[in-house]
DNA sequence: GAGCTAACGGGACTTGTGTTCCGTTAAGCT
DNA sequence: AGCTTAACGGAACACAAGTCCCGTTAGCTC
């Protein structure tokens, strides 16, 4: 794509921090109010209060612009909460998706995120390492639950990790049905439960 | 919206309906080739040999043919094969919704129908319309499970329908691990056990 | 702190999406 | 079959999205 470097990269500090800082946000601004079909870039720049040329030179495309912001959104990480059981461990996990994605702000940026990712491969790359990154985090709760000897031994942690979060996008992005406590603990037993009966044992 | 009557709903027949079948179809095609993103309706005029006008006027907005072709979807259904037992039935179920998720067309369709839904309050009504149909078509293999005593009573069968497929969505929209017939397996397993476990009941 | 140049920003320009106008075709009704 | 008018379609039009050019600002290096 590129042959010589990418705007950005070679002067990263001061103004063109504060710049992609900005941006970032605009563009978080528009995606969560708007959703991605109207991310348009002259839009963000205005918001941005920064040249509408910049903004089509370092990101070109709203699928650019999203995929960055991932990489931006990958970079912050929420503290896991430890209870001392599995199902306490899943049920903090499900209500913390629950909470993103029922706010209002959060829950509108991540459906655009992901529209956006559907529509451009680098952006879907981005995407796939932010989950990557958060289901790593949790993971350890299910490796200190086999620890334990709550689980049988070669549970695969990611993919009792990955059972919380699903129910709850499926809901999101899917089917439309209610997101609630009920859905959330539903998820987090239903994953414990599997868990202990050995139906992520790879 | 439309306080007088929308086009194609007075003279359904003929011309009309040719126009809507030609249309849908070639929406269908872009969405799968392109994504979400790249519909331009004067596009979709151009491979449906109509006019560009008449697009513009009966559907609006790429949402708006995105909710047109979900009702079209929606009124085509799959039949259900049932086996016997739970697991055999979820199994299948599961692998139904994989093959259609990873078939090239339709695995990008979904995502395109996704994306649009997440852009649009209508589009996602008509969504949400579409996987109600689905879910109640497979929900009578849960209640036959009930009645054959392999559940406990009062289980949720949408629920369970549900969970068999929020694994393969969560793969194919958001953490973009792979989908296999592994994967597809594991969520019917999962969801039997869950449900003979008693975590669907209400 | 001086020089080099990466990165920014305003403005003109091109492209193409979406609208309007009006004449043509054909559905539905008697 | 003939009439009414819903629905279609071509063409010209308006406007916004995206590109290009070139002068200005400020990061990084010495």
């Amino acid at each position: 794509m590129s042959s010589e470097s990418d705007p950005g990269t070679l002067r990263p500090g001061g103004r063109t921090a504060r710049v992609r800082a900005a941006v970032l946000t605009a563009a978080g601004d528009v995606l969560a109010e708007q959703g991605f079909a109207h991310l348009d870039l002259a839009d963000v720049a205005r918001r941005a209060e920064v040249g509408k040329t910049t903004v089509y030179r370092r990101w070109g495309s709203a699928t650019g612009l999203v995929a960055d912001l991932l990489a931006d959104m990958a970079e912050q990480s929420v503290p896991r909460t430890e209870t001392g059981t599995l199902l306490g461990d899943l049920r903090a996990n499900a209500r913390l998706v629950l909470g993103t994605l029922t706010d209002p702000r959060q829950g509108a940026l991540f459906r655009a995120v992901i529209a956006a990712a559907t529509c451009d491969e680098r952006t879907a790359a981005a995407l796939h390492r932010f989950y990557a990154i958060r289901i790593a985090e949790w993971a350890p709760c299910v490796e200190q639950a086999v620890a334990r000897g709550e689980l049988p031994e070669g549970t695969d942690p990611h993919e009792v990790v990955r059972a919380v979060s699903a129910p709850l996008y499926y809901r999101l992005l899917a089917s439309g049905d209610p997101l609630d406590t009920a859905a959330a603990d539903r998820a987090a037993e239903a994953a414990a439960v599997a868990a202990r009966e050995g139906a992520y044992v790879v």
